[in-house]
DNA sequence: ATCGTGAGTGCAATCGTTTGCATCACTGGT
DNA sequence: ACCAGTGATGCAAACGATTGCACTCACGAT
C-alpha cells in the first residue's frame, strides 16, 4: 500500500492486527512488549510495517508529559567557540533518544527570556544554558519554576545549581606560568565582561597567578564581550602603559585577535615586541598568522557533560546539582 | 500565587475568569480574540497573568495538527561553513514563530534517515536539507510522502524540489578569470566529491570557465570530501603533474587548506610557487598565513532564504518548488 | 407582537497516545 | 470440582488544547 493520505495511526494499526489499540501500543513499545504475547507482538509489528506507522511523539508526548525533547540556549552559534559544544551536547542527547532545539540570544535578555518561555510551553524536559550572567534573572525563574537545566561554560555566582565550566583560574595560572618561563616578568590582562563568571573568574585567577609568582600587577581592562572588536577596543591602554607589558593574557581567542589588531594599529609587532595568549583554542586558531598560542578547554566535552547531567537531572529532579569543572590545558 | 505545582492550564484559567475554556481559547489567541467581547477578553487575560498561564504548544500540536517546528539535517555544526546557515534558517523561523530542531548527520546516510524519522514523529511541519547527495533517497522518500522541505547548499539531479544553493558554475568562473588576470595560464582543479551538487557543479564550473579563457584542461583531482584531510590527501596528483600548475582552485576553503598542507610538505611555498584559491569565504579565513583568496557565499543568505522558502511552502503546499541561486563575491 | 439577526458564549467532539483497571480464559494445586 | 493465580487483552479515561455547532439574548425592523 503507497502511504496514504494521512499516516497511519494506531487504530489503523490495531484494525488491521486485529487488536485493540492499547494492545498495539504495548506492542509497539519495548518496554511493555512483554505484556503482550509473542504472537500478537509480530502480528501488531508487521502491521505497524505495512502501513508504514510512525508513532505521533506530539500525542505520546502530550499523554506522557514528556517531550524528550531539550532545549539549548546560546549567545550565538557563528561564535566559533559553541558549535563543538552544541555538539557534544546533541551527541548525548540523541544517544539517550532526546531531541535538541536550538536557539541564538545574542546576550540580551530579553531573548533569553523570550526563548526561555517559547521552550518552556514546547515542554521541553530540560534546558542547556551557555548564556548565564554571574546574576540572572532567567536562571532564578528556572529555580522557581523547577525545571532541570544545567549551565554550560558559564556559571551565575550564587544558588545550588548545576553546572559544567571550565577550571579557568586553572587556565591562567597556565597561561602565566607559561610566559613567566619564557622570561616575561611585567604581564597585562585584556579580560572578559566581568558581568559573566568566565571573565570574573579568568581575571581573578590572572591576578592569583601573579601573585603566586611574586610578579607585580600588570595594567588590565575589561573587554564588552568576547568579541574581536571589543578586544581591539580595550586593549590601548593595556598597550600604552607607562611600562609596557612585554606580554598580555586575553579572556579568549577572539579578544586576543583584537588585541593583536590594536598592537598592529600600534605599530607593535608579535611576537618580537608582544606576546599574547588566548582562552580557547578556538578552530584553525594554529593557522593564523601569527600562530597563537592558547589555553585549550574541551567544548566538545563541556557540551557533552553537561548534556549527560542534564539527562540524570531529568530522570531523577532529586539528585544533587553539583559544578563540574573541566581542566584547561595548554597548546 | 506562586507558582503552583503544576501548571497552570487553560481549564484553571477559564475557572478563574468564570468562563468556558473555549471562551479563555479564544481570548488568549490573536486570531479569535475578536469573536470575544472586549471585557471577557480582558477578564481572560488578567486571568492568565495572575496564573502564570502559559500555552501548551504540544497540545495545541496535537489538536491543530501543526506543530510549528521546522527541522533542519546538516552534516556537522562543527564544519565552519554551517554557522552561519543555520543562524540564518533561524532568525527566519524565529521571526515567523517557528522553532528549529537540529540534528547532525556525519554525512552519513544512515543518520539521515535516522534523523528524518525522529523528526517526522515529532511531526515538523517542513525539513531544511544540506545533506543532499546528487541522487538521495532521503529526499526522494520525503517527495513521496507530500513533506514540505527545502535543499540548502546542495541540490539532487532530478525532480522538481525547492533548494537554495549557491551559484557554482559562477563562482567558479570568478576564480578561473581572477587567476587568469594575474596572469596564471596553467590552472588545476582538487574538487569535492562528485557525488554532491557542489562538487560536481563546481567541477564542471571549472571546465568550463577554461574553455572560455581557451585555456586547456588542467589536471584535477576528486576529494573524498570537503574537509582538509581529503584535500590533502587528493592534491599530490595535481602538484606533481608533469607540468605543475601554477595555481589551483579548490572546491571549498577547507581542501584548499589540504591542498597548501600537502604543497607545504612538498616544499612548495605559497604564492611564490603556487597560487590556491578557495570556495566559501570561511570565518577568519582571511587571518591565515598566507591569506586565502576564496569565493565568497554568503551562507546566512543562504539559510535564511531556504527557511523563509519552506515557510511559504509549509503556508501554501501547492506552491511551485523552485530552485534560488545565490551569487558568489570573490573577496 | 413577532421574527430575523448577530454578537457572545457554552457544549462536546476531537487530535493520537498511554495506562490503571476490569475482564476472561486457563492452569495447577488442593 | 473449586478457587486462587496468572497471562493476555479490552475498556475507557485521561493529557490540554481548538473549533464547528447550537444556544441565548437583546435589539431593531416589520
Amino acid at each position: 500500500m503507497a502511504p496514504a493520505n494521512l499516516p497511519a495511526n494506531l487504530k489503523d494499526v490495531a484494525r488491521l492486527a486485529g487488536v485493540h489499540t492499547a494492545t498495539a501500543s504495548r506492542a509497539l513499545n519495548e518496554r511493555t512488549a512483554g505484556m503482550v504475547s509473542p504472537e500478537t507482538v509480530e502480528r501488531v509489528r508487521d502491521a505497524a510495517d505495512a502501513l508504514g506507522y510512525r508513532v505521533n511523539r506530539i500525542a505520546r508526548g502530550l499523554k506522557m508529559r514528556r517531550s524528550f525533547t531539550v532545549g539549548m540556549l546560546i549567545p550565538d552559534i557563528t561564535n566559533p567557540f559553541f558549535p563543538r559544544m552544541v555538539r557534544g551536547a546533541e551527541d548525548s542527547l540523541h544517544e539517550a533518544g532526546y531531541t535538541l532545539v536550538l536557539a541564538d540570544t545574542d546576550n540580551d535578555p530579553g531573548q533569553e527570556r523570550r526563548h526561555r518561555d517559547v521552550m518552556l510551553e514546547r515542554q521541553v524536559d530540560g534546558l542547556l544554558l551557555a548564556t548565564a550572567r554571574r546574576r540572572d534573572r532567567v536562571v532564578d525563574a528556572l529555580i522557581a519554576a523547577e525545571v532541570p537545566f544545567v549551565l554550560v561554560n558559564r556559571t551565575v555566582d550564587r544558588g545550588r545549581v548545576a553546572a559544567v565550566i571550565p577550571d579557568d583560574r586553572a587556565g591562567m595560572a597556565l597561561a602565566v606560568e607559561h610566559l613567566y618561563a619564557q622570561g616575561h616578568r611585567r604581564i597585562g590582562h585584556v579580560g572578559g565582561p566581568t558581568v559573566t563568571s568566565s571573565g570574573a573568574r579568568r581575571a581573578e585567577g590572572f591576578r592569583k597567578a601573579l601573585r603566586v609568582r611574586g610578579l607585580e600587577p600588570g595594567p588590565t581592562a575589561e573587554a564588552q564581550g568576547f568579541t574581536i572588536d571589543a578586544g581591539r577596543e580595550a586593549a590601548p591602554p593595556v598597550l600604552g602603559d607607562a611600562t609596557r607589558p612585554s606580554a598580555i593574557v586575553a579572556a579568549n581567542d577572539l579578544v586576543a585577535l583584537g588585541v593583536l589588531d590594536a598592537a598592529g594599529a600600534m605599530g607593535l609587532s608579535c611576537p618580537e615586541d608582544l606576546s599574547v595568549i588566548g582562552f580557547n583554542d578556538m578552530a584553525f586558531i594554529e593557522r593564523l598568522s601569527p600562530p597563537l598560542t592558547t589555553v585549550r578547554i574541551d567544548e566538545y566535552e563541556l557540551g557533552l557533560r553537561a548534556a549527560t547531567l542534564l539527562l540524570s537531572l531529568i530522570e531523577d529532579p532529586s539528585s544533587k546539582r553539583k559544578t563540574v569543572m573541566l581542566a584547561p590545558e595548554l597548546v
